[in-house]
DNA sequence: GTCCGGAACT
DNA sequence: AGTTCAGGAC
């Protein structure tokens, strides 16, 4: 049924099934930070200058990286934290910029088209969890910037969490007025860790929060970054993450948001291979480059919702149900990863498979 | 490749 | 008890 952008939501696989909250314990709510909220940043990686190209991402939207953050107190090493744009990023974003006059770079799969529908209607009849909501409904009731805050710290922390455990939380930064980049800026890293839990890797995510607030603040002027490359500046945005927050605060779409389930089924369906090769493609910024060469962009957004919820629901990780499927007659991988008992075994056995 | 912090499988 | 899963940092 609905389908939004699902957002970091659940990036959980694991079939719904509920069962997270458990009582904060005291060794969580952990002080030894408090006093350390103003730390100095440590100088990250050096920004892998493939200097050469000049960059140009979302024209006229985009803040131009480097020079900007150059010189600002305090946040300067984030300006040098990631490898800003792989050479495949790169490619990738280019390549979205001009898809309707280039429409399919690559050769789209065969069905591909019918396979979608197929899968779509099995999404229709089962509900994933997927479904219940993440980051995209986060904030939804606020004015713009401090609803794009909210999106933000909801893609954060909706990773390797239940939606609901992650709406709770934001819930519980919104109760205490923690939702804005000065409120987070000031407050304790303790109070958020504490407000957070138990949302995964609580600790490292308090942490990013602070960083990122502060970048907002300074940077953005309080704002969120609006572009690919300012997004995977902060600390704890990825790929994954980028893209949603780009669809979802901006209404951009700049690529698509690949995250396990797409990048696993895209590579069972056959839809993805290495440049030039037929193997599969060993990550999900290699499949998002690749699916990018084809699916037209009018699929972009939808694609990753469809697919978490197919995959959480019928193409799961282990032991797929392709007896429950109706697309194994278009699916190369059908039936080929019925897991048998001694795992170990199988695998070896088969670490090449068509 | 390991870590993070835990849930949910086998 | 051991393994798998998940996004990102390092």
């Amino acid at each position: 049924m609905n389908r939004q952008i699902h957002g970091a939501v659940s990036s959980s696989s694991k079939p719904i099934s509920s069962k997270t909250q458990r009582p904060l314990s005291d060794s969580n709510s952990a002080n030894g930070a408090s006093g350390s909220v103003t730390r100095v940043y440590t100088r990250k990686k050096r920004l892998k200058q493939e200097a050469s190209e000049p960059l140009e991402i979302n024209p006229g939207k985009g803040v131009n990286t480097h020079k900007q953050l150059r010189g600002l107190p305090d946040i300067e090493d984030f300006a040098y934290k990631k490898t800003i744009g792989s050479p495949s990023s790169r490619r990738s974003t280019e390549t979205s910029i001009t898809v309707t006059s280039v429409k399919t770079a690559g050769n789209p799969p065969e069905n591909w088209v019918k396979v979608l529908e197929g899968i779509r209607q099995m999404r229709s009849s089962e509900d994933a969890p997927v479904d219940s909501m993440g980051c995209d409904k986060a904030g939804s009731f606020l004015p713009p910037t401090e609803r794009r805050f909210a999106v933000l710290l909801g893609a954060l922390l909706s990773s390797q969490t239940k939606d609901q455990v992650n709406n709770a939380a934001i819930h519980r930064l919104h109760q205490n007025s923690l939702l804005t980049p000065e409120a987070v800026d000031k407050a304790d890293e303790s109070t958020i860790r504490e407000l957070i839990y138990p949302v995964g890797f609580y600790t490292r995510k308090a942490t990013y929060m602070k960083k990122i607030a502060r970048i907002c603040l300074v940077k953005y002027n309080g704002d969120i970054p609006s572009s690919l490359d300012d997004l995977l500046s902060l600390p704890g945005i990825g790929p994954k993450m980028a893209h949603l927050i780009l669809h979802i605060a901006w209404n951009d779409v700049q690529g698509i948001c690949v995250d396990t389930h797409v990048h696993r089924i895209c590579n069972r369906l056959g839809w993805v291979s290495r440049p030039g090769t037929k193997q599969k493609t060993t990550s999900p910024e290699e499949t998002r480059v690749a699916l990018q060469q084809w699916l037209p962009k009018e699929e972009w957004v939808a694609i990753n919702p469809l697919l978490v919820g197919f995959g959480q629901t019928i193409c799961t990780p282990l032991r797929p149900r392709c007896e429950a499927c109706s697309v194994t007659k278009l699916c190369p991988a059908a039936f080929k990863e019925t897991s048998s008992p001694s795992s170990k075994l199988k695998k070896s056995n088969r670490s090449k498979e068509p």
